[in-house]
DNA sequence: CCAAAAATGGATAGGGCAATCCGATTGCTA
DNA sequence: TAGCAATCGGATTGCCCTATCCATTTTTGG
C-alpha cells in the first residue's frame, strides 16, 4: 500500500516489491551497523553477511558502495545539516560555531563511516551532496557571523573546517574504543587556535580545489591502515 | 668479507650469503618506496613485487610485516630521535619544541608509513621501540622545559604529541599529493593553541595506558579506509 | 673445481572480496 | 487462484593476499 516512503530524494523510482523493500531496510540497518562499526573500508560482502541476504540481493540493490553509503548516511548528513542550522540560530556566532563543531566532530567519533563520509566526497551520491552543499553554504554564512563578532580569527577559512574533520578523523581512527574520548581534547585545542585574536599567521588555506581533488581521491592505491598481522584468532 | 654492516641493534646475526645479504637490501629499498607512497597497509606481496623478488624471499627474510617494518624505519625513527635531539639543544626550549614538532610532522607528511609508524606501536619490533622510548623520555624532557620558561601551557601533557601526531596522520592521509602542505596549516593551528596563556581548560588527556592500546591495535577489525570502487586504471 | 649448504622463486593451498549468472522462490495482479 | 515477472541467494569466476613447500640454482670453502 504505502508506496514505500523513500527519502525525499529518491527520485520516484516505481516502488519496491515487498519483499525487495524489506530487505533493502535489512541492507541499510546492517550498512549503518557495520559502517559504523568498521568504517567506510567495510566490505559490500560483510554488510551482506550482517543483513542475512545473499550477496546478488546486496549487489541488485546497491550497484556500488556509492549507492550504499548514499543510502545509509543520508540521514547523518541531515544531523549534520541540523546542526549547521542549529549554530546560525544561535544568538551568539561564536557560541554556535563551537557548538556546531563539537557537534559534527562528536557525530564522527560516534560513527566511523560518518568520519569517512565528512573527509570523502562522492560525486555519484547526490543525495548526499547535496546536503553536504546546503550545510558548507551554512557553515561560510556561520564564519562570517562569527567573524563579524571578532570572536573568530580573520584569517580562518572554511576549508580549515574540512582540515578539522581530517584531524579528528585521525584521531578518531587511530585511538577507536581504546580511548574514546581522546578526540575532545584535540577539537578543544583547535577551537582555542580559532579564537581571535590570532597568535600568529598560518600557512596558506590548500585551495579549495585541491581540498576537493582529496576528498574525491577516497583511497587511490591504498591508503588503509596498518593491518600488520593483526591475528584474528 | 664486510661481515654485513648490520644496524647497530641486529643481534649479531651470522652473515648473510652474499645473494641474500643483496636481496635483503632489495627489498628494504623496495619497501621504503612503497611504505612511503602507500602506507603500512601495503601488501608483503606487493613489496616482493617492486623489489623484484620471489614472495619467499620476502617471506624468508621478513616473517612477519613488523620485522619488515621494524627493518625499514629504524632510520627513519633514528633521524625522528635526532630531531629530539636538535630540539634539546636549542637554547630556547619553546623554539626547540616548536622546531621538533615541525620537523616531526613534515616526516610524517614525506613519508605515509612513517605517519603510520607514529602512531602505532609494534611491541615485536624491539629496535623501533627503543627508539621511540629514548625519543619519549627526551621529549618530555623538552615539554617540561619549554612549560619552565612559560611559552608552554601548563596542562600540556607529552600525550598530547601522540594527538597531535594522529590528527596530523589524518591530514596526510586524506590529502595525500592533492594538498601536500595542508598538514601545516593544521599543524600551525595546533602549536598555537599550545602556547601559553591556555585560553581555557582543555578536556581530560586520555590516559597514557589507553593511548598505548590505541597505538597497540593497529587495526583491529578494519580501519582501513574507504577504497570504495576507486578504479585502479 | 667440486660438493655441501644456503638461497631462490614458482607453485600452491587457503581465505576474502567484487561482481555476475541462473535455477528456485515469492509477490503481485488480473 | 493462476501465471508472470520480480526477486532471491547460492554458486561461480577472477583477482589479490598470506604463508608454506620443494625442485632448482647459486655461493662458498676446502
Amino acid at each position: 500500500m504505502t508506496p514505500a516512503p523513500q527519502h525525499p530524494d529518491g527520485p520516484a523510482t516505481q516502488p519496491l516489491r515487498s519483499d525487495a523493500e524489506r530487505n533493502r531496510e535489512r541492507i541499510t540497518v546492517a550498512a549503518r551497523k557495520v559502517f559504523a562499526r568498521d568504517g567506510l573500508g567495510a566490505s559490500m560482502a560483510s554488510v551482506a553477511r550482517e543483513a542475512g541476504v545473499g550477496i546478488a540481493t546486496m549487489f541488485r540493490r546497491f550497484p556500488t558502495k556509492e549507492e550504499l553509503v548514499d543510502a545509509v548516511f543520508l540521514d547523518r548528513m541531515d544531523a549534520y545539516a541540523q546542526a549547521v542550522a542549529v549554530a546560525l540560530d544561535d544568538p551568539d556566532p561564536w557560541h554556535g560555531f563551537v557548538g556546531y563543531i563539537e557537534t559534527a566532530c562528536a557525530m564522527q567519533a560516534a560513527d566511523s563511516g560518518f568520519a569517512d563520509v565528512l573527509t570523502t566526497t562522492f560525486p555519484t551520491a547526490k543525495a548526499l551532496e547535496r546536503r553536504r552543499n546546503e550545510a558548507y553554504e551554512g557553515m561560510v554564512e556561520l564564519i562570517n557571523r562569527a567573524k563579524a563578532t571578532g570572536r573568530l580569527r580573520e584569517d580562518f577559512d572554511s576549508s580549515d573546517l574540512v582540515l578539522l574533520h581530517m584531524a579528528n578523523a585521525g584521531v578518531v581512527n587511530a585511538t577507536g574504543a581504546a580511548a574514546p574520548d581522546a578526540w575532545r581534547r584535540v577539537v578543544a585545542l583547535l577551537i582555542q587556535s580559532f579564537e581571535a585574536p590570532a597568535r600568529g599567521p598560518l600557512p596558506a588555506s590548500p585551495g579549495h580545489d585541491d581540498l576537493y581533488k582529496a576528498m574525491l581521491r577516497a583511497s587511490p592505491p591504498a591508503d588503509a591502515a596498518p593491518e600488520l598481522d593483526a591475528g584474528d584468532g
